[in-house]
RNA sequence: GGCCCGUUGGUGAAACGGUUAACACACAUGCCUUUCACGCAUGCAUUUAUGGGUUCAAAUCCCGUACGGGUCACCA
């Protein structure tokens, strides 16, 4: 019996070749520096900040180099599945502006000429490499049971051995021809191994992208390539599939880099050329004064859809992974105002070897920035749109008053140095409610700060509504108009003034604009009076001081 | 336990054998100011986890230690 009647007996249903393949997935025409690199998420619920982050790197590389960033679905454990987990994935990806050039576009449906691009689909494709595999000697079947492998592990640990399936522990790569066909003509379940020619003693070094350098003893492990359904390991699917879809360029979860010894061996035996490798450090987490890695199941803010809900525009987390992807980042941007992301270059050379902390501080900071630097109408738009999703009645609000709103967002905006205080749309209602009158309904709480006399307050009021306000004043004079009735009531005309002789007055100017902002908002904090004032005008001013006089 | 990786302020980090150890975020104080925000100014690592070594010179190179992370599946 030789090789090949081996891998006729182990999979007989396998009728194409290597070949065939090889001559079906061509080399991609394009530049020799070309980045050729994809997104392989296995379909098992939302997508980590981590994963988003690789796919930004992965697309941002590809498209610096005109290459080509894809989608593959690595669906090969079928006991994980999640339901429309392609789905979720593509619209997590969609939410953040992670486009495809190639791969799976739906549950159903893909795009590109290196597919299928669900490994499920691949089946007959890894079934011909490991038949070419066992017929060059360089694979057998395992017969092993779960259960005799735990007893090697056990075995192996009670005498402080390295755990796995190598050298004397594999027991099934000593099976004869004979005996092998004995069991497979009994219906024994078999896997398949690769036939590792390594030794632990040898070192080798791989070069990473990001880690550089780095020496490993030789794999010697006969690792599984075809599980008992038929289906390729993750090792053996990523040696075939990047192969085939002729990938540059691996970019990674660190998780990964002890594998690599296997990678590279699975890559030369099959005589595959390597891609090049990008090992990423997980983002992490403080908790408790300690950092861990930033997890699926603990933090909300590991999912992707978690900004979305925030409401931080997508080019404010798109900015904010790029300050972590490449440390010049930040420092570029700041210097080139007038750039955008897409005319930095990306470094592979610049990315950080260590877990960087998620900084949520900094993501708002960047959010803020970013969202005091658009246009009113975008604010507008990117609220509304945040509020369509999660807060319709606010959204019902901002479409009833569109242009009242935008105005609104315009106040200190269009200047050299605009306004920064909304830091993501979901906290602008927070910050804006009592320009509404929908809003402002039944407020009774007011926050007064030194004047807080209710008899004093009413005065103020009346005395301004009756002398003092002029809706069609410019600035400066309904300024001095306060200034008037200030000093009318006693009050110092100026801060200064009042500080160089404070016995001499009750108070200052700024106590008796805080009346005038907090009865009229509720709030002692708000964007420029004046602004706030010409926007609502004088019947809601009025009756909105009216309403305050008779309740209190 | 074996094998890999990492460790510069509260945080992200720059510095590739010679700098006062950049810059940004956060924080604090002051100025400006009708409030807030903005802006401006100042402060915030006597020192690069730690102990040794190499060198005229070390955050940078070497060795040990500690701590943190990853990985050792018919999961990816």
């Amino acid at each position: 019996m030789t090789n090949k009647d081996l891998a006729d007996l182990l999979l007989p249903n396998v009728s194409s070749d290597i070949e065939y393949y090889e001559n079906k997935y061509p080399a991609r025409s394009l530049a020799p520096d070309a980045v050729v690199t994809r997104f392989a998420p296995s379909p098992t619920g939302f997508v980590h900040m981590g994963s988003l982050f690789a796919s930004f790197i992965g697309k941002k590389a590809a498209h610096d180099s005109n290459g080509v960033f894809f989608l593959r679905i690595e669906d090969t454990d079928q006991k994980r599945e999640v339901e429309n987990g392609i789905t979720g994935i593509i619209n997590d990806l969609k939410n953040f502006d992670i486009t495809i050039d190639e791969g799976m576009t739906g549950e159903d449906s893909e795009i590109g000429a290196y597919g299928p691009y669900l490994q499920s689909r691949r089946k007959e494709i890894y079934q011909t490499y490991v038949k070419h595999l066992l017929e060059m000697g360089l694979a057998y079947p395992c017969f092993c049971s779960p259960e005799e492998i735990e007893e090697t592990r056990q075995i192996q640990e009670k005498r402080k051995q390295r755990i796995g399936y190598y050298g004397r522990y594999a027991k099934c790569r000593r099976l004869t021809f004979e005996e092998i066909r004995e069991k497979v003509e009994h219906n024994e379940s078999f896997i398949i191994r690769f036939k590792s020619p390594g030794s632990f003693d040898n070192k080798i070094k791989v070069n990473d992208l990001v880690k550089g350098e780095i020496e490993f003893p030789e794999n010697d492990l006969d690792i599984v390539i075809l599980k008992s359904d038929g289906l390729p390991t993750y090792h053996f699917a990523h040696a075939v599939d990047d192969h085939l879809m002729h990938t540059t360029h691996v970019i990674r979860g660190d998780e990964w880099i002890s594998s690599l010894p296997i990678h590279v061996q699975l890559f030369e035996a099959l005589g595959f050329k390597a891609p090049k490798y990008a090992h990423l450090s997980p983002i992490m987490k403080e908790e408790d004064g300690k950092k861990r890695k930033l997890s699926k199941r603990k933090d909300p803010e590991a999912a992707v859809s978690f900004y979305h809900e925030k409401g931080i525009p997508v080019p404010a987390v798109k900015l904010y992974l790029m300050t972590i992807a490449n440390t010049n980042f930040e420092q570029w941007y700041d210097c080139n105002k007038d750039k955008t992301l897409d005319d930095f270059k990306f470094d592979f050379k610049k990315v950080s070897g260590s877990g960087s902390l998620f900084d949520v501080d900094k993501l708002y900071n960047i959010s803020k920035n970013y969202i005091s630097y658009l246009k009113a109408p975008e604010v507008y738009v990117g609220t509304l749109n945040w509020a369509q999703e999660y807060d319709p009645s606010f959204a019902e609000i901002l479409k009833k008053h569109q242009d009242y709103a935008t105005r609104l967002f315009n106040i200190e905006r269009e200047q050299k140095k605009p306004r920064k205080d909304y830091s993501c749309y979901s906290m602008i209602k927070s910050q804006i409610w009592y320009m509404f009158d929908e809003l402002y309904e039944n407020v009774t709480d007011y926050e007064f700060q030194t004047i807080n006399d209710i008899d004093e307050i009413k005065r103020i009021l009346n005395m301004y509504m009756e002398k003092y306000y002029h809706s069609d004043d410019d600035k400066e004079t309904w300024f001095n108009r306060i200034k008037d009735l200030s000093e009318e009531l006693g009050y110092a005309r100026e801060v200064k003034e009042y500080k160089n002789n404070p016995d001499a007055y009750k108070g200052h100017v700024g106590d008796v604009s805080t009346v005038l902002r907090v009865a009229l908002t509720s709030r002692a904090m708000t964007p420029d009076l004046y602004e706030i004032m010409k926007l609502l005008g004088q019947d809601r001013i009025f009756s909105r001081y009216q309403d305050f006089i008779k309740g209190n």
